[in-house]
RNA sequence: CAUGGUGUAGCUCGGUUUGAUAGAGCACCUAGCCCGGAACUAGGAGAUCGUAGGUUCAAAUCCUGCCGCCCUGACCA
């Protein structure tokens, strides 16, 4: 990618009327922008960041068997009646054919996936059901916050897994619980598994939560075992640990995730029922595993930044590289478009500043703002030693290294 | 939905108290100069001051309604 044909501009100062870290910080460096409050368009380093995120997440739910779909976003009124959910899904938009016929923005897709279900399962053998997608889902929030924390529209992986049992059922959400682990660690967050309410569904549900003052929830953290427990559930008074009676703190969280048993919830008002093995009918249980795709890229910038910008851990970087042709002679333009073309060639993710009206100052600035983690800079001192010059955007130092030995570095990595 | 804040050029802001020709910096265009941490010089273009109404000889400025955005709260299937 070259900055000078990007589809977006890094600004000088942040938007003044933003106060969370994750909508200052992706605004000014130009990874999103701002159509209304929760509403926004993802600019080309902004996709990246979140395609790289889904396909994390994609990657860890083939992985534990999950069977990609993808659900319409415009759902019939008559799904949502079906459920009994029409009337009493708060927010739900809802919008009118001007030929007649009455929809919603799918906020959800319980309604959709079990009317699915019905047309496939019909036997114990058709169990069990590992199946997931990841969608933009409209809600009609009171309030959109915090940039990307909370949105109307919004990414989202959901997952569903149906069963013949709820034992079966129940060591899947072990299954899952670990999945999500894994995604959570490759994403570079430290998300909590939490205790907490599980809505209308079922009595308990685990949340992931990161630990961030931006966040919405309020956690108990036991110090001592770690258990997590959502304030939402804490009805006692004392801040002891119900695992270990250790002392616990709280603090405020953004949930990224969150997986609880829906049972038959859904099974029962679309019956849906599978014939088992001694031909008697039963209702498919199963369970529901969420985890908010955009959500994830706002508390990755809300946690992982300094003063000067963004700081991308490399496996959600909108590129690896951001090679810097430092302003000057011909020579070192030449050098770096080289070096540029090389490293594409060799299939290395590169953000190359190739303007011509920016000085030296200003890239610098922006490389920071951007967040990429490994900064490359080629300049006439570098050139003179036949090297460009190295600096982890986490870190301080620079090391100059051969041009040669950076073609082979990013070629093995 | 309620409280508070806020709305002037693509961005960040002056100007509003005390009504009278709308200003700057950045970004943009032209030319020059410069080139390792957000340069410089000269010139240029860009704003019906959120919106609708009212008061007035005259409104960005005063009054009223509405709208947008941000914060806090309520909500979160």
């Amino acid at each position: 990618m070259r900055i000078s044909r990007l589809f977006s501009k890094t600004q000088k100062k942040s938007p003044k009327d933003e106060e969370s870290k994750n909508a200052r910080f992706l605004e000014q460096a130009g990874f999103i922008s701002k159509s209304a409050a929760g509403i926004y368009s993802f600019l080309p380093l902004g996709l990246r960041v979140l395609n790289k995120i889904e396909n994390i997440v994609r990657e860890e739910m083939n992985t534990v068997g999950g069977i990609e779909i993808l659900m319409p976003a415009l759902h019939p009124k008559e799904s949502w009646e079906a459920t009994g959910r029409w009337a009493s899904f708060g927010a739900l938009f809802k919008t009118k054919s001007n030929f007649g016929g009455e929809y919603a923005l799918g906020p959800t897709h319980e309604e959709i996936l079990y009317q699915l279900l019905k047309r496939h399962i019909s036997s114990y053998r058709d169990l069990p059901v590992y199946i997931y997608q990841i969608q933009t889902k409209f809600r009609d929030e009171p309030r959109a916050k915090s940039g990307l924390l909370r949105t109307k529209e919004f990414r989202m992986k959901d997952f569903y897994s149906f069963h013949t049992d709820d034992k079966d059922r129940d060591a899947y959400y072990e299954v899952i619980k670990k999945a999500y682990a894994k995604i959570f660690q490759k994403l570079g967050l430290n998300a909590i598994p939490t205790t907490a309410g599980g809505g209308t569904f079922s009595e308990l549900s685990m949340e992931f939560q990161v630990l961030c003052e931006a966040g919405e929830d309020i956690i108990f953290l036991c110090k001592k075992c770690n258990l997590a427990v959502n304030k939402e559930i804490v009805s006692s008074k004392t801040s002891k640990c119900k695992n270990c009676g250790g002392a616990t703190i709280e603090k405020k969280a953004i949930e990224v995730g969150n997986i609880f048993p829906l049972k038959e919830h859904f099974a029962k008002s679309v019956n849906l029922i599978f014939k088992d093995a001694a031909g008697k009918e039963k209702l498919v249980s199963a369970g529901c595993y969420g985890l908010g795709t955009s959500r994830v890229m706002g508390a990755i910038a809300e946690v992982m930044s300094d003063d000067r910008g963004l700081i991308w851990q490399e496996a959600v970087a909108p590129a690896s590289v951001h090679l810097i042709a430092v302003p000057g002679g011909a020579e070192v333009k030449k050098s770096a478009e080289k070096l540029y073309d090389g490293l594409i060639a060799k299939g290395a993710e590169v953000l190359y500043d190739d303007r011509d009206t920016a000085t030296a100052g200003e890239k610098f600035a922006d490389a920071d703002l951007i967040g990429i983690p490994l900064r490359a800079v080629v300049s006439e001192k570098t050139l003179e030693k036949n090297s460009v010059e190295l600096k982890k955007r986490s870190e301080n130092k620079t090391v100059l290294i051969k041009i040669n030995d950076l073609n082979s570095m990013l070629h093995a990595s």
